[in-house]
DNA sequence: GCCGATTTGTCCGTATGTATC
DNA sequence: CGATACATACGGACAAATCGG
């Protein structure tokens, strides 16, 4: 991104997580930040606007922009944004693997359009993955990619990372996704293909992914052992 | 809010929802909006930057604005914005009850300070609640609220509802949230003040309030039982 | 493959409203 | 009440992506 307002976010942001601005103390005025980086004042609100959104600030009319972001903020193991697993286990220093249980090509039927949000009849990929970290089997993976949109994708690409064959290879971009978290029985097929230990129940993620041309091109259900399971969010009231 | 973008946003979004723009289709032009809105180009964006952070459309430069909303994405039990309790039952139509188990000033000491991220010393009330939904114990709320902040808390008011009373009464405006899932074993005081039945395992949410100064007012933890819960959300990469 | 029309994305300058202190 | 700070809105300009001829 070479937009001025995302430098002057990025800017904004590394000072804030750097603890350069505090916890709980006000930035400068948007008329200071405006002079110090020379840009417009609609230009600079857009960069508050991210670092709002993103959960670092808090911006109070008539007084000041606030921060609220801490240390602790970091997670270990976030799911909130949209992060691959092969990124999620880098920034964690795990080794990861990844067993591909199934392959194949199917039409959604009745029961799979309900649940995935496809129109019936769409021609789909079903993938089924165990994810290993360190060895142990600890999330499974199933997904429904669309055939229309993801055409060649290979069992050597799921294999590896499906998402570094759609972005890279497809140079298809990946934009928004919805996400809904429960925790869920675990059944016969998780016991199976995990190591559950005496685990009885997973969180289970599942939701839908959107391209940048704004179409569904994948649903995605995934199961986690709860020990090794965290989702961050931050939201914001009204807006 | 009277501002002239939240009524066009509120205005598309219901466009959205009742199917008048249909999912996955384009919405008309910026241009022809700004001519049936009349009002300015940046207005405009303003309303769709809106819909788009909530995941109603997503815009793809050179084409146009896409729908990505479905039906289906209307929740039984959302938590993905801030919803209080009491919200959430009513829109579910379910009979609320909340049972006060404990009320308390306390000081965050060494072990409070690092859960909450309140500053060691800071005065807190600690409030202990169990919710009911149609008569079955469902959830185990814990909070702790700075004193400094919310003084005047009595029993009473958390018995009803402690948001009421802060954006009511006190007139403090609740701004923005962090959230954090996680999936944990039940422990002998969820099976004590909970009907846990045979749930070994529960969804916790728990976080930090902010009120509209972004002043951390309350720490929260939420443990539901599974079967009654699900957390949704959102995510647009980049950004 | 190029060009022009369309559409969204970025940026600027300015003016006015509203809340805080 | 005035000064300060964020919030909203307008109008204009150009960039970048898409699409069809």
């Amino acid at each position: 991104m070479k937009a001025i307002y995302g430098g002057i976010y990025r800017d904004l942001r590394d000072k804030v997580v750097s603890g350069d601005f505090p916890f709980q103390s006000l930035l400068p005025s948007e008329a200071n930040l405006v002079r110090e980086y020379g840009c417009s004042h609609n230009t600079l609100r857009k960069a508050l606007g991210l670092l709002t959104d993103q959960g670092y600030v808090h911006p109070i009319q008539g007084k000041g922009v606030r921060v609220i972001y801490q240390p602790q903020d970091k997670a270990l193991f976030s799911l909130g944004g949209i992060e691959t697993f092969k990124e999620t286990a880098e920034r964690n220093h795990l080794k990861a693997t990844t067993v591909v249980e199934t392959f194949e090509r199917i039409h959604a039927d009745e029961r799979v359009s309900a649940k995935t949000g496809f129109a019936k009849g769409t021609r789909l990929w079903h993938v089924e993955r165990v994810r290993l970290l360190d060895g142990k089997a600890l999330i499974l993976d199933r997904n429904y990619f669309s055939i229309d949109l993801v055409p060649d994708l290979t069992e050597e690409d799921v294999a590896r990372s499906a998402y570094e064959y759609i972005e890279g290879t497809l140079g298809m971009r990946i934009a928004t996704s919805k996400r809904t978290v429960t925790v869920e029985r675990t059944t016969k097929e998780d016991e199976r293909l995990l190591d559950a230990d005496d685990f009885d129940f997973l969180a289970v993620v599942s939701g839908q992914t959107f391209n940048g041309d704004g179409l569904m091109f994948e649903y995605t259900q995934s199961r986690h052992r709860p020990d090794y399971f965290t989702f961050h969010t931050t939201a914001i009231r009204g807006r």
